[in-house]
DNA sequence: GTGAAAGCGCTAACAT
DNA sequence: ATGTTAGCGCTTTCAC
């Protein structure tokens, strides 16, 4: 049933090795053939076969991406990215959803590395060791977490904290509680470190947790930094930062007068994010597209031409203008 | 460098015959002989070639997945439940975004046919015509939107709107509003079409917007509604209904003591949902796994089995425990 | 129970 | 500029 190159050389009168150089290398034949050829093509709905062409070629035109958890708001937007990205360079996409599973997620790769030309890791899970194993069965690009000089896309944390802190500060808060995300997760040591980077004379951070990185984890919290008499808060993500503030609302403390909450993440890219939450846009979809543009040179550069990693700015997102400082004597 | 199946028959000694029914129809060979294979296939690393198997057996053991925005939280829940069912039967995933463009999803499942067995397409924005064009190249199943007798995966938007209604008018409602989302999607003139049915005597429906099915669309429903006297607002989603809240909360109508709230999707799944906010799950993970299976049986079912068509329950899930019956006599 | 050989749809030499 | 031919890695007759 379906059309083959056959079918379309013997429509059009010409061998199947011009039907295929219509395709693949249109200047070795004649316009006026080509033209007829590619018409022929059209009128009998064909469309080459990309995995009998990867058979030979030994490039697919398919490139994998692994995420730990779909329902984590931060995964969505970097596919977004991935996928536009991948259609402009003309590769379709195998997504895969390691359920937070590292050894799920080695099988996986090696599972797709047949039938792709290159993976994309988001926030990869897997230990030093399981990363050996895969290394070299196919390209691998990682998003949001560094493995040695693998090539890989990152955000800037560091930064991303440092003006979180400078914001607070400047509205004169000097006791912040930070709650963290899961212990074992990449990006929260990330987080913790660039805030302790950030850390400036007079500040002091007060490390809570760690809560899950859901709205659900965010009351708990609240009540704990609450407790601790902080006049901010940095939750780990978004998620959290709106569990917290649906706490304080309850426990009728307002923000951002009584208590200047910042979130990290960049859920409000999807519009969710309710404005007297600041945020610390990560900047996702922008990563999955850096990450496809990596990938993709990576594939057909034949030397190693330019850095294999790319920082992306963080940046802060102030919704609440009407911050107010808290006040200093209070406790 | 990759293993194929004549590095592992050579290395066993056996022809690739005797290493393909090693794997693909134990039975044929005997035990012997086959645990030695298969023995030896691991300690080489070999994976089979999907693509290669395809090639002769039809079947590519991928499946597609077309979704018309990722940033849409409606998505990934069903793209997960897609996942983990796919992968339990052994299919790998091809994931595209369509960007809410028809023209684009056509191309997209085009592009698709020849490298999956199947494709579901989520809240499909394809014209009559345009469905024409795509049935036939390859086996299809949709989610949330009913063609004619294709194979589908419903919510019961009517049953759930129905709850909704009847909860709002055990609180003593008279005058809800309905918050419409994009003219042109199938969900909500299903939704409408579910409110008007469900709408009883004594109950009065205002419709506004459409708006925009985002927390930006809400502000200025919550604005409309108000202004309209009504006591109790259910709108398009989730992400419209948190930007109503947001607004109330600015204006300070309290919620649910003065304005009750319902909200329609079920991005609460990711834990989201900001408690006094009532919602309608649309079970979105579960429908994935369901397409796969209705996808499944249908590529191995040789006749037609069983109704090509499924439909989900509703579920209302109440958050806000405290919600007061307004005054009638109010205005 | 196992091997040899014929392709699946396509591209890449090698002719012409 | 176009046609012929030999496979890519695998499954599947058809022999043995």
């Amino acid at each position: 049933m379906p059309v083959t190159i056959q079918d379309v050389a013997r429509e059009a009168g010409v061998s199947v090795s011009t039907v295929s150089r219509a395709f693949t290398a249109p200047e070795m034949v004649r316009d006026e053939t080509r033209h007829f050829v590619l018409a022929t093509a059209e009128r009998l709905g064909y469309r080459p076969n990309r995995a009998a062409r990867g058979l030979i070629t030994g490039r697919t035109g398919n490139l994998g991406v692994i995420v730990p958890d779909l329902s984590n708001p931060f995964f969505p937007n970097v596919l977004k990215g991935v996928q536009s990205r991948a259609r402009e360079a003309d590769y379709a996409v195998f997504l895969a959803d390691c359920d937070e599973n590292a050894t799920e997620e080695v099988a996986l790769v090696q599972a797709m590395a047949k039938q792709v030309d290159g993976v994309i890791l988001c926030s990869s899970r897997m230990s030093a060791a399981q990363l050996e194993r895969i290394v070299g069965s196919t390209s691998l690009v990682f998003v949001n977490r560094q493995v040695g000089d693998q090539p890989a896309v990152l955000m800037d944390t560091a930064g991303g904290m440092r003006q979180a802190v400078d914001h607070l500060a400047a509205l004169g808060h000097r006791r912040i509680a930070f709650l963290n995300g899961p212990r074992a997760s990449w990006s929260n040591r990330e987080r913790r470190r660039g805030l302790r980077r950030a850390a400036r004379q007079g500040i002091e951070i007060v490390e809570l947790g760690p809560f899950a990185p859901r709205f659900e984890g965010g009351p708990h919290a609240a009540d704990l930094a609450l407790a601790e008499g902080v006049t901010a808060i940095i939750a780990y993500n978004d998620l959290m930062a709106l569990g917290v503030m649906s706490r304080l609302a309850d426990r009728g403390v307002s923000v951002p007068g009584q208590m200047s909450v910042v979130g990290f993440d960049d859920i409000l890219m999807a519009g969710m994010a309710t404005p007297p939450l600041t945020t610390v846009s990560m900047q996702n979809e922008r990563a999955g597209r850096v990450a496809v543009d990596l990938l993709v040179s990576l594939l057909t550069v034949t030397g190693a031409a330019g850095d294999p990693r790319r920082e992306l700015e963080c940046q802060l997102i102030v919704r609440a203008s009407t911050a107010v400082p808290p006040d200093p004597t209070g406790r």
